[in-house]
DNA sequence: CTGTTAGCGCGTTCAG
DNA sequence: CTGAACGCGCTAACAG
């Protein structure tokens, strides 16, 4: 029976069980000013006896500091974002740092609630791989930052918004990952995953417009996917792109789409993982066999890709350190040692393994 | 230009703005008391034009509520969590609370540290899943009990602590899939996924001692194991068991050794999804073909299990009703409606696919 | 209905 | 080196 009380001690009681003055007990609790030896040891003592522990939420409160960050994604269930939100936290550990995870959806409007919450909380910092597609959506963001909260992107930069960003190279992944399709020898390339609209663009022009207008991400893998097609010459046929809802069961339906084309694509290109997996069933349904009828490159390496019959060709993201470095330049802007706004480009990793072959002859 | 200030305005300053005293400004923005009509407008237009935002804080140390709760998981990347995650984090935010998420990468040191900052942080409520394996080494849990902090277990109960814990029906699932694997006729069948011990133990008591010494998930998930074993009048035999470092890499060690014994495994049980991989891995080396030459059962299903050539046979687990669910156990321990400590116990499901068939003939 | 007053627990001058 | 006194921004009794 240690009988302990449900309320937590506060540092005047253990003040006054130590029977020394609020402020020495504050001070040599709190790690700051001078503290005779004595008087530091009976305090420690009375502290340790009646369990004390300093009220994180109080000393915010005095301190303007509330030692914490805060950190926005689309989906904390997702792998990726769970990657990199591990990335973040990692790094605010080692310094000391909490951190709040708030999941959006997607949803603007749950993003915005988001970081209102964490402006309320008096975060120190915001990390966020936000949905805004360009500055006018993004006031919330620049609101945080009015306030005096150092804010940096993550995934996904805002064009418009000047401010740190911490991206990967998805353009250039994708141009090369099309291009080695492209060099395999296949003159279709189906390019799987977004954009998310109804009419499907006929023209060269009107796609790189939505690229442009388009969640960072989507935007540039899309336009890394005409660079390889331009590199080789060849022209673009919006027949081979899906358009649509980005859930797994839609790419499915695109995918048996281009299946069922006249001229059906002989090789895939599939920028989410969900995109993979939505390809793989229509073609499980079609019955074409990946490696022999048609190649494929997908974006997000998984352990399964590994496994898979055969093992898939995949391009990783660096998802810890995306997460660990968009940490290091939020301390960076915390701590006020941040320059102008940069955009912090990580590189992927193409894993090679045997998705891709030649197109079937004939 | 806006020209915000980058401090944000108090209370007391819309209150200025508005001419009104601190607390009718702070009831109308509180929303609590009474505010007259006229007064609560005015009050209204200062607070939007001077831009005021609650200081969370501050509130939450006068009231002595966070209106945030800590989650505490083994890993925020692996999807399981992610999922339990996010069905905790729905529910609070349908509550207007957030949520506070910590990994500890199962190291108990970890877990105490991230159950002290949740205590510092006076979060009003805790979920844990906890590496504590019994009630001598789950201090840090009582603790947070004693300082008034409601705490609930998620996915793994403690024994010995008499707390809520939300979990699966772990042994009745694994006691259903390695029947199914019996009824189709196996005699030989894989345990895959820990203990992690050096030594393999030679006899059923020791096994089953073991079990009760372990990760609840893992213990039960092996007593099912057994379970079906008896109900089928079979003995039990260690070498189908694996022993050693829960990962992939080891998962895949240990069914090569399988598959090199003189009497190998027709069967798999995997317990986990990177056992899944592991033993995948495995069969891939030794040329061994799912659904023809061997069967298999895995746990945690996920998108890509249905892809697979064949389609993998899963047990899958309601990861976000885990979390919902202890949400709601938790929100009823703060309301102070909570009786006696229960174990809440959610069904898994059998999602049968195509990785299971007869033993090869011979 | 409204304004005044007193804390919440801690950090931080500032005399002693 | 120590302790008293004030303030952070807000809620909550309390009179008016």
């Amino acid at each position: 029976m240690t009988s302990e009380r449900s309320v937590p001690p506060t540092i005047s009681e253990v003040a006054a069980a130590a029977g020394v003055g609020r402020s020495t007990a504050a001070r040599t609790l709190g790690g700051y000013g001078y503290v005779g030896q004595e008087l530091r040891e009976r305090v420690l003592e009375a502290a340790d006896r009646l369990g004390y522990r300093a009220n994180a939420l109080a000393r915010s409160m005095s301190t303007g500091v509330s030692q914490t960050l805060g950190v926005i994604v689309a989906d904390i269930a997702n792998p990726f974002f769970g990657g990199v939100v591990r990335g973040i936290s990692d790094a605010a550990k080692a310094r000391g740092v909490e951190t709040l995870v708030l999941s959006t959806y997607e949803d603007l409007a749950e993003e915005i609630a988001a970081t209102n919450v964490l402006i309320d909380k008096r975060v120190d910092g915001i990390v966020v791989a936000s949905a805004a597609l360009d500055a006018a959506s993004a006031g919330h963001i620049q609101e945080a930052r009015d306030r005096g909260i150092p804010v940096v992107l993550v995934d996904r930069a805002v064009t418009g918004l000047h401010l740190d960003a911490v991206v990967i190279d998805n353009r250039d992944a994708a141009r090369g990952a099309v291009t080695r399709l492209l060099d395999a020898g296949h003159r279709r390339v189906g390019f799987v995953w977004g954009p998310p609209v109804e009419e499907r663009p006929r023209r060269r022009r009107e796609l790189i417009d939505l690229a442009a207008r388009n969640l960072w991400t989507d935007g540039e893998r899309l336009q890394g996917y005409l660079d390889a097609l331009d590199d080789a010459g060849m022209a673009f046929d919006a027949d081979l792109v899906m358009v649509g809802a980005k859930t797994e069961e839609h790419a499915q339906v695109e995918v048996e789409r281009m299946l069922d084309l006249e001229s059906p694509p002989t090789a895939l290109f599939c920028t989410e993982n969900d995109a993979v997996t939505g390809a793989l069933r229509a073609l499980r349904a079609r019955g074409v066999r990946v490696g022999a009828d048609i190649s494929l490159i997908g974006f997000d390496d998984s352990s399964w890709a590994a496994v898979m019959e055969p093992p898939l060709t995949m391009i990783e993201q660096p998802t810890l350190a995306l997460g660990t470095r968009a940490a290091e330049v939020l301390f960076a802007a915390i701590d006020g040692e941040s320059g102008a706004a940069e955009l912090h480009t990580l590189k992927t990793r193409y894993i090679e393994r045997s998705s891709v072959a030649p197109p079937p002859a004939g």
